[in-house]
DNA sequence: GCATGATCATGC
DNA sequence: GCATGATCATGC
């Protein structure tokens, strides 16, 4: 611990969050390498542990010590310190990652210990946090980058502190019933139960449970970007009152009970609205419009991505699901965690349902999604089978019926997911690792699969 | 009628 | 110009 003595001479008063503030937001425009005596660059190349910009900014230009005290970094003003990257381009800012901000005790939350969130360990340390950002470039040493960012960010009393009480109380639920291994990220809205390193946690502390992969409460990504959004004010925020007090779920889902049943045609006539009928995304259009501009705003902020699926009259979807394309070379070179396609079955989904009928449609239902665990395993088979493929150079094109055949797995191959072209037309490639030039690919969910899922909820 | 390769319309 | 969110088209 600093001494009294010490903090006597820190240029800030450690008992006042303004004046923390006042003293941090002097870092503007500024880098470690310029305020403080953080070491340079070569101690930076040795380290290969990622948060040294974080430890430095404690260190040298806060005077804290480095401890393990899971309580706030200033303790008497009860203020966590948060550092993170942000893009910046084109004179905006763009969140880098996810913020995370406590490791999820699963041990103490299935021993019902800490299970009340305004007594919550989670809203002691995170209550009040000082964000300190910086521009990230990737070959700029984390001294010398430049920080952009400085201001406080409060839970209790915020526009989203409902959401969040929600979200936190949904991961406590899930581990209180033993399912912590279940957990993904996309459950919950704004905060997340996001992946923490690839341990378990050791079974000696969970005996009549399966082993939990570590996680952390987090901000998503697309929440981070709205933190930034807000104290940057590069772009106006607000959910408006839509989802106070109330289970946005719900809130959404009964935006669209009303049209149930009609076609597309008198859906765009209740709403006053003409939309282009030979677009691709058409019934996305619609569904955004039914949505409205609040819970589209929701929905982004939340990484919950909107999904259509037109049944035809046999209850098989016409079509299978995409995700975007993926680059070989990434594919290879990544771990199944780091993967695109694991963010993606990780996120929420939402899923908007139409039914074919002769030459009609019709809206039939809606309901948010998340893929359970056992389809999540599969999903990683696949990526795992594609991954092994491109690096072992064992991915095989045949020209047939002058088509590209390969050997990535098709929707026959596994229940949940296989891999298809996903380009622009037949002259958009890819590149694999050695060289040669291959349709873009994508991985997409089966329309069996789909339909299994459209059976079993709404 | 399903599986799969190929391609389209739009927004940013 | 390209990624995205899809649908089109065809062979088996």
């Amino acid at each position: 611990m600093v001494s009294l003595m010490g903090k006597e001479t820190l240029g800030y008063d450690f008992k006042s969050r303004s004046s923390i503030l006042s003293y941090a937001k002097r870092l503007i425009n500024h880098t470690l390498l310029d305020l403080t005596d953080a070491p340079k660059v070569k101690e930076m190349r040795n380290s290969r542990k990622k948060g040294i910009f974080g430890q430095f900014l404690e260190k040298y230009y806060f005077g804290l010590d480095i401890n393990s005290d899971s309580g706030p970094d200033f303790k008497e003003a009860k203020l966590e310190l948060k550092s993170t990257g942000v893009f910046y381009k084109n004179g905006k800012f763009k969140a880098k990652e996810r913020v995370s901000l406590n490791q999820i005790n699963f041990k103490d939350i299935y021993q019902l210990r800490n299970i009340d969130w305004e007594k919550s360990h989670f809203l002691f340390k995170n209550n009040h946090i000082l964000f300190v950002m910086y521009k990230y470039e990737k070959e700029v040493s984390e001294v010398q980058r430049e920080i952009c960012l400085v201001d406080l960010w409060e839970i209790i009393g915020s526009e989203e502190e409902d959401l969040i009480k929600n979200d936190w109380e949904y991961i406590v639920k899930k581990i209180k019933s033993g399912k912590a291994h279940e957990l993904s990220e996309g459950e919950t809205l704004l905060l997340g139960a996001a992946r923490k390193g690839n341990e378990k946690v050791p079974g000696k502390y969970l005996p009549d449970l399966p082993g939990a992969k570590k996680r952390a409460f987090a901000f998503k990504q697309t929440y981070v970007q709205t933190i930034i959004d807000k104290l940057s004010q590069q772009q106006k925020v607000s959910f408006g009152n839509e989802f106070k007090k109330k289970n946005p779920h719900i809130v959404i889902e009964n935006k669209f009970k009303k049209f149930k049943g009609l076609t597309c045609n008198e859906i765009e006539k209740k709403l006053n609205i003409v939309l282009n009928k030979k677009a691709k995304s058409y019934y996305h259009h619609i569904a955004e419009k039914i949505l409205g501009d609040d819970a589209k705003t929701l929905l982004s902020i939340a990484n919950v991505q909107m999904k259509i699926i037109r049944l035809q009259e046999n209850g098989t979807p016409k079509e299978s699901m995409s995700f975007p394309y993926f680059k070989s070379v990434e594919v290879a070179e990544q771990s199944w965690d780091e993967s695109d396609f694991f963010n993606q079955v990780e996120q929420g989904f939402f899923f908007v349902v139409f039914q074919i009928r002769g030459s009609k449609v019709f809206f039939d239902k809606v309901f948010f999604w998340n893929m359970p665990y056992l389809d999540r395993l599969e999903a990683e088979k696949v990526w795992t089978h594609t991954h092994n493929l491109i690096k072992s150079n064992g991915v095989k094109i045949v020209r047939k019926n002058n088509k590209n055949y390969n050997n990535f797995l098709g929707s026959k191959d596994t229940k949940v997911a296989h891999v298809r072209p996903h380009g622009k037309n037949g002259s958009d490639y890819d590149v694999l690792p050695n060289g040669k030039k291959i349709g873009k690919q994508g991985f997409w969910l089966n329309a069996k699969y789909l339909k299994k899922i459209v059976g079993e909820n709404g």
